[in-house]
DNA sequence: CCCTGATTCGC
DNA sequence: GCGAATCAGG
């Protein structure tokens, strides 16, 4: 991917608006957060928040190059659920947020308590935090678990039990099932 | 551990 | 110019 004007301005916008490297990399998509902060520094515009430049840091040497050269980067960032909407809650999680948990079985009393510090929203959920969705999605009170998730599984460990019981007599699922409450 | 931005430097 | 690797800090 490259940096065309549209993508660049759109990067010029988030990160105006205070967006993290990392959440502007996962709009855009096709890029880390490195290469946003890369870009970010190209343009000039850095320094968001800062007071004073402390400068002068005696960085090291950096080790040797890597020299992997062709191939499969580093394989990074990749675009999951990219190009989010970014809306308030409702329509867009509505539409693709998560598998929305139907038939959920009495499994354990304790469940929805998930400290606020851990709470997530559509822009900080990744490939580690379960996306089991809390609440109405109408409803302003409403966000995701965001509790951590083994990387890949999509919920927590609660959660994946809940998620994955009605099934759990077949033999088949053992596959994410295990996985996820082995950890 | 997770995350943040900052910097260097091979490509 | 690009961005992975690295660093420094929360």
């Amino acid at each position: 991917m490259s940096w065309t004007n549209e993508r660049v301005e759109l990067l010029k916008k988030l990160w105006t608006e205070g967006h993290s490297a990392s959440q502007i990399a996962a709009e855009l998509g096709g890029v880390t957060r490195n290469a946003v902060i890369g870009k970010v520094h190209r343009l000039g515009l850095s320094g968001r928040a800062k007071t004073a430049a402390p400068v002068a840091k005696t960085r090291r040497p950096r080790a040797a190059a890597p020299a992997a050269s062709s191939g499969q980067p580093a394989a990074t960032a990749r675009p999951a659920s990219a190009g989010q909407p970014r809306v308030s809650g409702a329509t867009a999680l509505k539409a693709d947020a998560s598998p929305a948990p139907m038939a959920r079985p009495a499994v354990e009393p304790m469940a929805e308590l998930v400290p606020i510090s851990e709470r997530a929203t559509i822009l900080t959920l990744n490939e580690r935090t379960c996306k089991w969705p809390v609440g109405d999605p109408s409803s302003e009170d409403f966000y995701f678990c965001g509790r951590h998730s083994d990387p890949g599984v999509p919920y927590c460990a609660h959660h994946c039990k809940v998620a994955y019981q009605p099934v759990s007599d077949r033999r088949r699922n053992e596959r994410k099932v295990a996985n996820a409450r082995a950890s």
